[in-house]
DNA sequence: TTCAACCTACCAACTAGTAGGTTTAGTTCT
DNA sequence: AGAACTAAACCTACTAGTTGGTAGGTTGAA
């Protein structure tokens, strides 16, 4: 989908997700982005022709490296329990070791309605991609017996990720991160408790 | 805190509050007000002296009429699950219905650390407000036997809040309002199954 | 006469984006 | 090897339009 990116637009890009992850996309401009990364504001333009294209592009990297880091879990841990744990393991050490403190595709999604449209299907595309993962875990779980639900695996995915984005959410609301791990952890033990 | 509006400022207030649960702090400008509501830009100004101050009451607006609906609710309402299922129908009917289609404090605290700070510290007061409210709630429902808490009420309050916001944010992310209702109900539900 | 409500006409700063030229590095031709 | 060509990467300078905000005046009702 993507193509690779030459070194500066590699650091356009992931300065842009930066800026993307802290306020959404009307939050930065080229000018932000131009200081930060050592280029003229009309260079940018080299590398990415519009704003709106230079945040599908972020967009559908981040789609890529997150499909990666899904198939990397699911290879590497030995049960789904264990895979989802280390789904939300992964965002608690961004959100607390300050590396990032947001899915840029929560927050993009919460602006859908005002943002260009070939980002907006990127967004789209990433809640399709991580709702596809969750459920294929969820069923595998299910299987097991390690995992019980109470509804379909697709709708229980769909509610897990909720919650995930939902802390996100929680953590700068209640201004504190810690309440992130807090809520992933209670969306993880809710899919483990035996329910009748 | 906040005084009350003359009826063009509130017509500015309420229509920047539909501004802002499309996109956001970043997403409208003096002008798109000015153009619906029938007022100069510089009137504007008038009525708010700045963008800040403007998002500041609307949002302490928000505040007020959300205390006084959630009063209501639990006064009116038999129990505590009763006025859970009121809480999250409210905005199955807002979503579904088009009134609104996301709780800009959910939407401003996801942008939280791009917005002022006169802003934000409102948007942190609508979070401890409405957990302090679902703590209540949950308490309430603990103690009549309705409600099975895994965690203390406040950590469950919390998550619910989290679970609703997440489900407007898929909505939007899933492209299909619907998805707002059957996450609603699966949060209620983990609050009303007895666990073990 | 006072004052809130509103206006037009501004402003400087910033927005994304363009035009057109320069540098730099690699490739090809002799 | 050295000259010539190519093309990506980058620049300055600019544009038209928008941003939030100001100055100063008009209107109309109490």
């Amino acid at each position: 989908m993507s193509t690779e990116l030459s070194p500066k637009a590699a650091e356009i890009a992931s300065y842009a997700q930066t800026l993307l992850e802290a306020g959404g996309y009307n939050s930065f401009s080229y000018a932000n982005i131009a200081a930060e990364v050592n280029i003229s504001k009309a260079s940018i333009h080299h590398h990415f022709p519009s704003k709106a294209e230079l945040v599908r592009v972020v967009v559908s990297r981040y789609r890529q490296q997150a499909l990666q880091g899904l198939e990397l879990m699911e290879r590497h841990q030995p049960d789904a329990l264990s895979a989802l744990k280390a789904y939300a393991d992964y965002w608690s050490d961004c959100i607390l070791g300050q590396t990032s403190s947001f899915c840029i595709c929560a927050m993009l999604a919460a602006e859908l309605p005002s943002i260009p449209d070939i980002a907006a299907v990127e967004v789209q595309g990433h809640f399709q991609d991580l709702s596809t993962w969750l459920t294929r875990i969820l069923q595998a779980g299910q299987q097991s017996g390690q995992l019980s639900l109470n509804r379909a695996a697709e709708i229980e995915a769909k509610a897990f990720m909720a919650e995930i984005h939902g802390a996100m959410v929680a953590a700068r609301g209640f201004g504190n991160p810690q309440v992130f791990p807090e809520l992933a952890q209670l969306a993880i033990d809710r899919l483990t408790s035996v329910t009748n």
